[in-house]
DNA sequence: CTAACCATACTACCATACTAGTTATACAAG
DNA sequence: CTTGTATAACTAGTATGGTAGTATGGTTAG
C-alpha cells in the first residue's frame, strides 16, 4: 500500500481553513517520506492534486519552510529539504532543553492525580505496542505521551516549540523503523520519568528525560551511511549559516 | 517624535521580499506598542498604508497570529493580542530552559576566542549605555549579546526558537522603561555569564544565565498593575488552553 | 419605549489574473 | 562540434476579484 498525497487529503477531516488542512497533510507526507527528500514541489502541482488554488497551497509552503522542511527559492521552485545532520543535531538539542525543563518544573509542582494517570495508562498501551512491534501505533502514542506531559505541567507553548522541533526527528525516526531503539526500552524511560515526577524528584526527571532524549543520538550516524540520499551532503561546520533569521 | 507605522515600513531596507519586510515592521511596531494592544487592524488599511497589495499583508498577519502577536478571526477582523500574563511566563520558561542549555553547551565545549572577544566587547559597549540610561540602545546590544552567544556556540535554531519567544518578553520590557531592572545589574549579569563560560564551567554558566532570565519576573506584577489595559483580563488556569497545535 | 429584524458595510478566505525572474532548449554562428 | 544567444516554458511573488460569514445601525412591530 503506497500513501499517496491525494488520499491523505481526501482522508483529512474537513473542518478548518484549506490551509491548515494543506500544512498538516504536506508536513505528515513529508515525516513518512511520502514526499522524498529533495524532491521538487510547486504551487500548481499541489493545488491541483488537491483540487483548490493556488493561494493556500502557497501559504502552508510557506510555513512548512519556516519549519524547515521545505525550501522555497523564489522563481525557481520549492523543493523537500534533505535532512540534514546538524538540522536534527540541532532540534534534538532544542527538544532536550525544552522538555528536561518541562519534566523538572513537573516534579517541582507536581502533576495532577487525572494527568499521572493519563500518562501510565498511554504507557501501558505503548508496552502492548512491543510484541506486535507496531511502530506506527507506537510513535502515535508517543507523541501523546509527550504532549500529555506538556500541558499537563500547563507549559503550553513549550509544547509549541516541541511539536516545530519534533518534525526534524520524527523523519528520522521514520526512515529507523525497525533499526531503531527497541520499543519496551523506551516505554521502561518513559515509565522513568513519570515515576520520578510522581515521587517528586526534580533532579531524577530531568536526568531520565535527557537520557530519553539523547536515544536518537546512537541511531544517526548508521542512517546517515545507510540512507546518504536522504541526507543533505554539506558539511557540518560548527557554525551552521550566516543569517537565516526570521 | 511619535513612530508611525509608515515611517517605520519606509525605513526599513529595500532587498527581500514584501512579505517578510512587513512581518518585520509590523512586528517591531507591535513591541514597541506603535500598534497597541487590543487594536483592531485590516489588510486592506495596512496594505493601503504601505502602498502594497492585500495579499502579502495577509500572509504576514498570518506569521504574526503563529508566533501569538495577532490574532485572526476570520470574517471578524484581525486584532493586536493584549499582553497576557500566562503567555509572558510561559516564554520565559522556555528562554530560559533553551539559553541555560546554550550557555551550559557553550561552557563544556568552549567557544573561539573571536567570540568570546566579540561578548566582552559588547558588554562594554552596553556598560556605556548605564550612565545616559540609553535604553533603546541597550536593547539592541543585548539582542546582539544573547545572539553572539547562540551563533558562537553553533545552536542555530535554538537562536531561531529563542528569537520567537523573546517578542512576547520584549513587548513587557518595552513597557518596562524605565522602571525595569537597572542596565549595570543585568550588564554584570551578562558578564557573569561569560566568565563562566570562559573558564568552561558549565554548572556555573547556567546557573548564570537562569538567574539573568528571572529577572523579567520581578516587574511583571507591577507592571500588570499599572498598565491593566495593556494586559489580558482573563484568568491564568493551570492549564492554557484546550487546543491549538500548529 | 423596547425589542426583534433586516439592509448594509465591513471582514478574512479563496480563486484567478498578471508580473517578473530563472532555466532549459533550440537554433544559428563560428 | 562547440558556443553564444534568443526564446519558450516553467517558477514564485504580487495584485485583484468574488464569496461567505459577521457586526452594526436604522427601522418597524409590539
Amino acid at each position: 500500500m503506497t500513501t499517496t498525497l491525494q488520499s491523505l487529503w481526501t482522508e483529512t477531516s474537513l473542518d478548518g481553513n484549506v490551509r491548515q488542512r494543506l500544512y498538516l497533510v504536506l508536513r505528515q507526507a513529508i515525516i513518512r517520506m511520502v514526499l522524498a527528500p529533495g524532491q521538487a514541489l510547486s504551487e500548481k502541482e499541489i493545488a491541483d492534486a488537491c483540487d483548490v488554488s493556488r493561494q493556500p497551497v502557497r501559504e502552508a509552503f510557506i510555513r512548512l519552510s519556516e519549519s524547515g522542511l521545505l525550501e522555497v527559492r523564489p522563481q525557481r521552485g520549492t523543493y523537500v529539504v534533505r535532512i540534514s545532520e546538524s538540522a536534527v543535531m540541532e532540534a534534538r538539542f532544542v527538544r532536550e532543553a525544552v522538555e528536561a525543563a518541562v519534566a523538572r518544573s513537573a516534579a517541582e509542582s507536581g502533576l495532577d492525580a487525572s494527568v499521572l494517570t493519563e500518562l501510565n495508562e498511554l504507557i501501558e498501551r505503548q508496552r502492548r505496542c512491543a510484541a506486535p512491534q507496531d511502530y506506527s501505533r507506537f510513535f502515535q502514542l508517543d507523541e501523546a505521551f509527550h504532549r500529555a506531559l506538556s500541558l499537563g505541567a500547563g507549559h503550553t507553548s513549550a509544547w509549541r516549540v516541541i511539536e516545530e522541533v519534533k518534525a526534524q526527528l520524527d523523519r528520522v525516526r521514520y526512515l529507523s523503523i525497525p533499526e531503531s531503539t527497541p520499543i519496551p526500552k523506551l516505554v521502561d524511560q518513559h515509565q522513568a520519568i513519570v515515576d520520578a515526577i510522581a515521587r517528586q524528584d526534580p533532579n531524577a526527571a530531568e536526568q531520565a528525560m535527557c537520557t530519553h532524549q539523547r536515544e536518537i543520538l546512537h541511531s544517526l550516524p548508521e542512517l546517515m551511511r545507510r540512507f546518504p540520499a536522504m541526507f543533505d551532503s554539506s558539511a557540518t561546520p560548527r557554525m551552521t549559516s550566516k543569517r537565516e533569521t526570521a
